[in-house]
DNA sequence: ACGTTGACCTGTGTGC
DNA sequence: TGCACACAGGTCAACG
């Protein structure tokens, strides 16, 4: 599910839910999920902590717990964080819950179990993933044109690749990162190297464009996405190529093609992405 | 340095 | 209806 735009749509929804709430007890149905520490490491220290508000870089969200922890959580494909009131049926793949004080839950579910767990000391990024190579926000003002444009000079791989490396940019997926391309007018395939810097420039404005514009939608719902609340998001209604091969392109009408580019489906219009 | 592929999982949609 | 197969918002490791 989890691209930038819903997991920040994850957190605007959940913050004001769980912020100043106690964690008074933990429930680990599936410890799979959590990478570190161990289960019961993890449930023990969980005990009696505030959660004092969440962050998110790229597609991790960054619970402050005080006393210099941090819970992270990564998504992945179908993972799901949703608030919940005390006493309501645990659904199906339900792996992990935050009884919060008050009486609510917070839930973590996931029906292919790829999602991640850490509990790591604030500051020790490095303990989590691929949180601490993370490249820059899109959103912030980290991210400048101009370093963008060295970046894509610097290497040698197809424009897509590029997009969905998190250490380039944080936070773009398979469904952003075909938008982006096609506001772009870039075809997926298109070395970096090649991109002059007019292209680049327009490039630079479909990431923050079409990332803002997931945000305003608050996401994509094609299939398991939900936000905080366990409301679906509507820029699936927006989508311009993604999910729509074999249709016809709104800019000029060609029919959308779609193919295996860096590992990935791919849809882009022939015509119009040059 | 780069790409491709398979692995991790479960569910859904398609075609026979 | 059943079955087999491809494919799915993500990353990693292994290989060439």
């Amino acid at each position: 599910m989890p691209e930038l735009p819903e997991v920040e749509t994850v957190k605007r929804s959940l913050e004001p839910l769980v912020k100043g709430r106690i964690i008074e007890k933990t429930d680990v149905f599936y410890s799979g999920i959590i990478k570190k520490p161990g289960a019961e490491e993890f449930i023990q220290y969980l005990q009696g902590k505030e959660i004092q508000g969440i962050k998110r870089r790229g597609k991790y969200l960054l619970f402050s717990l005080g006393q210099g922890g941090l819970l992270v959580i990564h998504l992945r494909m179908t993972g799901q964080l949703v608030f919940s009131r005390k006493g309501e049926e645990l659904i199906k793949h339900t792996h992990l819950v935050l009884h919060l004080s008050g009486g609510d839950e917070l839930r973590f579910i996931d029906i292919r179990k790829f999602g991640l767990v850490y509990l790591i000391p604030t500051g020790k990024w490095e303990e989590a993933g691929g949180l601490s190579t993370l490249g820059p926000e899109p959103l912030e003002a980290e991210f400048s044109l101009s370093a963008f444009q060295k970046a894509l000079q610097q290497k040698k791989v197809g424009v897509k690749a590029f997009l969905l490396d998190q250490r380039n940019i944080a936070g773009i997926g398979n469904i952003y990162a075909d938008e982006i391309l096609f506001t772009a007018g870039l075809r997926p395939q298109r070395n970096v190297n090649s991109i002059v810097n007019e292209e680049a420039g327009c490039l630079y404005d479909a990431i923050r464009a079409v990332l803002a514009e997931g945000i305003k939608y608050r996401g994509t719902s094609i299939r398991d996405y939900v936000d905080g609340k366990g409301e679906r998001g509507r820029f699936q209604e927006k989508l311009k190529v993604y999910d729509r091969a074999g249709k016809s392109c709104v800019r000029c009408g060609t029919v959308l093609v779609k193919e295996t580019v860096a590992g990935r489906g791919t849809v882009y219009c022939p015509s119009c992405q040059v």
